[in-house]
DNA sequence: CGAGGCCTTGACCGCGGTCAATGCCCGTGG
DNA sequence: CCACGGGCATTGACCGCGGTCAAGGCCTCG
């Protein structure tokens, strides 16, 4: 079960299979079924994921009810509510499952720990935090200087894996707009061949 | 000169005040004066900043000449642009002071042997990227779910600051709408009273 | 004193939201 | 096995937010 994420710390960082082990030890085994909500909004957030296989995504809903997406992550991604998590304080947003997923769960009762005491977890809590910079970096980039349509464009060179395993509704979530905008985006793209 | 940022690590974090003084010794003072550029476009970015007095923007420029503003930091916060310091690839966008600004800088080598050796760095550095995280979470939140007025009266209520301290036309740039439409929507807030 | 940048205001218009109708696919139960 | 219901996707009509372009006033700085 944890072959990916043992690879994924040997790729990242220079360590003994002996830490990678203990690494890996914290973690453990979940499945989540399609649409499976993994954390409430006002709930706690508990753990950390790993994703082995499948799609998962954090999203809030507003007064309207319409979904908007913060964050969707694929294979040899991580999610969390970070905020809520570090602080144990309640979240603002939900975390679920897009398609049926294997995941690997570390407590916030072990990332604490392991925080504190393996820096091999410190080393890969900063490359994680990192590329989440990076990726919310793009994310605030996109929103201030392109328009729907350049967005879904945007998305459709750089996570073609987005476009093609999220349904309209969830791309449409992700990207701001809402799904009757992005329908006709992609309408207009193919009238224009 | 340092005091402030001394203050800030004792508040963070438990330390003995030797290991305060070395972490300190990495940053040497400069001052920036108003709308001093301190990163180029396309220059590999070589410092992170602490801010003791002033405030810097990081911004980039899109095909019409507007600004767009990515983040902004005050007394006691940081900049930089972590993508082009951690990887030494050229920047995508500028940093440039503000106001008039006091700052401590520390430089790409110190920074890089700071953080492999010394455990203060190291979550010091956590504790910077959390924070960052936490501002670019509500950045994307408020992209996703609120309109141009709403973000400005969120701004008003969150970060007053930035309303009070920035020009209309980088406020403007910041809420990724023009200076007119800001203009427009102070204007229809003072019929309104 | 002149030049340039910032702010405001007006006129205009297009992008994208809203509401509604329709069709399609799929899971569930009779 | 088929009928039904619910969610997703598409399309049309309408309209308001916010961008664009332009003009004018004000302040700052050289």
């Amino acid at each position: 079960m944890t072959e990916s994420l043992e690879q994924f710390i040997r790729d990242n960082f220079t360590s003994t299979e002996k830490e990678i082990a203990e690494f890996v030890s914290y973690f453990k085994p979940v499945k989540a079924t399609k649409d499976e909500v993994m954390l409430e909004n006002g709930e706690v957030c508990r753990y950390f994921y790993f994703i082995i296989k499948g799609c998962v995504k954090a999203y809030f809903i507003d007064a309207k009810g319409q979904e908007s997406i913060r964050y969707v992550a694929f294979e040899n991604g991580f999610i969390s509510n970070i905020h809520s998590l570090i602080k144990q304080i309640p979240s603002s947003e939900f975390i679920r499952a897009v398609e049926a997923s294997e995941l690997l769960a570390i407590s916030y009762t072990d990332f604490k720990f392991a925080l504190s005491k393996r820096n091999l977890f410190k080393d890969f809590y900063i490359k994680m935090l990192e590329a989440t910079y990076l990726n919310n970096h793009w994310r605030i980039e996109t929103f201030l200087r392109l328009d729907a349509k350049q967005r879904y464009e945007y998305m459709l060179t750089n996570s073609k894996q987005m476009v093609q395993r999220l349904s309209n509704k969830n791309l449409a979530g992700f990207l701001g707009i809402t799904q009757e905008s992005l329908s006709r985006i992609k309408a207009k793209k193919v009238v224009k061949k």
